[in-house]
DNA sequence: TCGCAATTTGCAACCACTGTAGATTGGCAA
DNA sequence: TTGCCAATCTACAGTGGTTGCAAATTGCGA
């Protein structure tokens, strides 16, 4: 994703207006690594913006998913996840609490299904860990 | 997953009791690779035995699951995907249509985040494809 | 500054899925 | 073979995530 002072301009450039709530979450989003839900997301604007929608939120993180300033990420945790981290880049999801990391995975990009791509038009590939994070692991030690 | 006949023995060996309902269900999953949804495999149910309710086909499916006779998968395509090939494969995803097909990836078991698990427990990695499959490309390039 | 299209909000609706309860039934034990 | 009872089935309500809609508001180019 860029800087909101750079999707400011490309928001106007497509004709969409730049209000206070798009520059609130723009700001929430820029450097965010917690792959957050669209309800977190809320949660941490409506302490800075008492009153903001959900419906807005979700708005805000459709239009950016659409521009391809953001990757929304369907990752089995319940909600989707939303990624402004677009480069190329892999994930490790922990299934007890649904923290996500990003990873880089040397070897990913020259992966290809073996027989060939079965007359599918392929993008890159998306490789998953999933797995316990540490925490959670700890916590079923303990148990 | 196993054969209708070594599941309806599994599933009286965990005490589970093996209704007409279950049968149908694991029949209309033996060497399915259409990855049907809980929906689509209770409209085939249905066509065989009216009445049969949805939750009956959820149920069945999470016990299949958690026997480990079942994948289930989440791959952005709205609703979960069951597939009852539980062996070592990946999957192709037609972004357009939501057809879901198995592939082999060499490569891919030997495949570790860089830098290491960071902390977390994992699983065999599993990659997904995502693109558009002929039928949609063509229908793409047609309009 | 104006005007209008884009946006926001609140709310209803939708989809996928799960909880619950009462009626039914598979399958073991006698 | 029968009887019992826990497991199951169905119907229906409820939940969580997300989208559709309409009325009120507002960004921003002319």
């Amino acid at each position: 994703m860029r800087s909101p002072t750079e999707l400011t301009a490309a928001f106007r450039g497509r004709g969409l207006k730049v209000t206070p709530q798009r520059q609130l979450i723009f700001r929430l989003l820029d450097g965010n690594t917690a792959h957050p839900s669209a309800e977190i997301l809320f949660a941490a604007a409506e302490a800075q913006m008492p009153g903001i929608s959900l419906r807005t939120v979700y708005q805000t993180l459709n239009d950016l998913a659409e521009m391809g300033e953001l990757n929304q990420l369907d990752l089995g945790t319940g909600a989707s996840r939303f990624d402004p981290n677009v480069g190329d880049h892999h994930h490790l999801v922990c299934v007890d609490c649904g923290a996500v990391r990003d990873v880089h995975v040397s070897g990913a990009r020259q992966l290809t299904p073996d027989g060939g791509p079965q007359g599918f038009v392929l993008d890159a590939p998306h490789v998953i860990f999933r797995g316990h994070c540490s925490e959670c692991a700890d916590a079923a030690q303990r148990s």
